[in-house]
DNA sequence: CGTATTTGACCTGCGC
DNA sequence: GCGCAGGTCAAATACG
């Protein structure tokens, strides 16, 4: 994938491990999208569900944890070190998903939390936003998601080819924001990648924009959501690297039902930025991932039961 | 040599 | 209007 020729990437210290250390137990990133399964089957768009109201943060992160927004976590993760409840709607019907992973949260483990970003809901404050240096002044905001990963590398691969094309250093944020583009031609997705400063084992990553191609890069298999088999037995080996896989709706449409689980030793989370319906919400989130049938919701419990306590399985946990 | 990254400059929006 | 901060561009550079 992307060449790293240059290690010392930024002042980032972290910057330098390999994903393989980290995904070696990363397994919360499939707790993310059984556990929103819960929540609402089908009734609400994700979208209203996950909102991100204010983008004009400093930071990603500050966002996330916009204490406006009352808590109402579909489920809230127990993790030991770092409160991981971000994004939390503001509205009644809103919910929130964040991930955890309960076990084994101690070093390396890895937890993603998605989240989504309106357009009209940062019609506030456009001042991040993508501004086409004035050619086109009312360009449309693309969809945004953004979701905080507990990493020790910056740029998960996600099976997509990346080209940076900028770093800035982020207001009260020691380490800097990476700016990415697809490098396919005709897509235009962006993604930015930033070390949360309260954390700095968090990476938000925010995807903004939606592939217009297949992803190109499906390093064995990674197709369909990181499943819980990969992520526990698998060993991630490190040679492929890690991939953090955002697939196209159709592709992981057509194989999930077959193919519930990679073949891929990878761990690999997929997310598909679809806008489809009234969301723009990764499709795998309003599928099985998040609303599975109750027969693959209770597979998934089984797996997952193993690994969430039933806390956060059921309820959502206020803090 | 082709491709990706680095990095300073530039542009834009917002707050004061 | 000015300064600040975020976002992007593009030349220079590094790497395979």
């Amino acid at each position: 994938m992307e060449k790293k020729k240059q290690e010392p990437k930024t002042e980032n210290p972290m910057a330098n491990s390999t994903f393989s250390d980290q995904i070696q137990t990363s397994f919360p990133l499939s707790g993310i999208f059984d556990m929103p399964c819960e929540v609402e089957k089908g009734s609400l768009g994700f979208m209203d569900m996950l909102g991100i109201q204010d983008y004009g943060s400093s930071s990603l992160f500050d966002l996330f944890q916009t204490p406006a927004m009352p808590p109402q976590p579909l489920l809230s993760p127990t993790l030991p070190e770092s409160s991981e409840v971000v994004n939390t709607p503001a509205t009644p019907n809103s919910s929130s998903i964040s991930s955890s992973s309960t076990e084994a949260a101690n070093d390396d483990q890895t937890k993603t939390t998605v989240m989504e970003d309106q357009e009209d809901q940062d019609q506030e404050k456009s001042k991040k936003q993508l501004k086409p240096k004035k050619k086109n002044p009312k360009r449309q905001r693309e969809p945004r998601f953004a979701f905080m990963t507990k990493s020790e590398v910056d740029h998960l691969d996600d099976g997509y080819r990346w080209r940076k094309y900028g770093q800035k250093a982020v207001k009260n944020s020691p380490f800097p924001r990476s700016y990415y583009r697809c490098t396919t031609a005709a897509c235009g997705v962006k993604k930015r990648v930033e070390r949360s400063s309260d954390d700095p084992s968090i990476v938000v990553t925010t995807y903004e924009g939606t592939h217009t191609h297949p992803c190109p890069v499906t390093p064995r298999g990674s197709i369909g959501i990181m499943p819980e088999s990969a992520i526990f037995g698998g060993s991630c080996g490190g040679g492929g690297g890690s991939s953090f896989v955002i697939p196209q709706p159709h592709h992981y449409q057509h194989h999930h039902h077959q193919q519930p689980y990679f073949h891929n030793p990878t761990p690999t989370l997929n997310f598909s930025t679809t806008t489809t319906t009234n969301s723009s919400f990764p499709s795998f989130l309003q599928e099985r991932r998040f609303c599975p049938s109750p027969s693959s919701l209770l597979r998934d419990h089984g797996l997952l039961q193993d690994i969430l306590p039933s806390q956060v399985r059921k309820e959502p946990k206020e803090e």
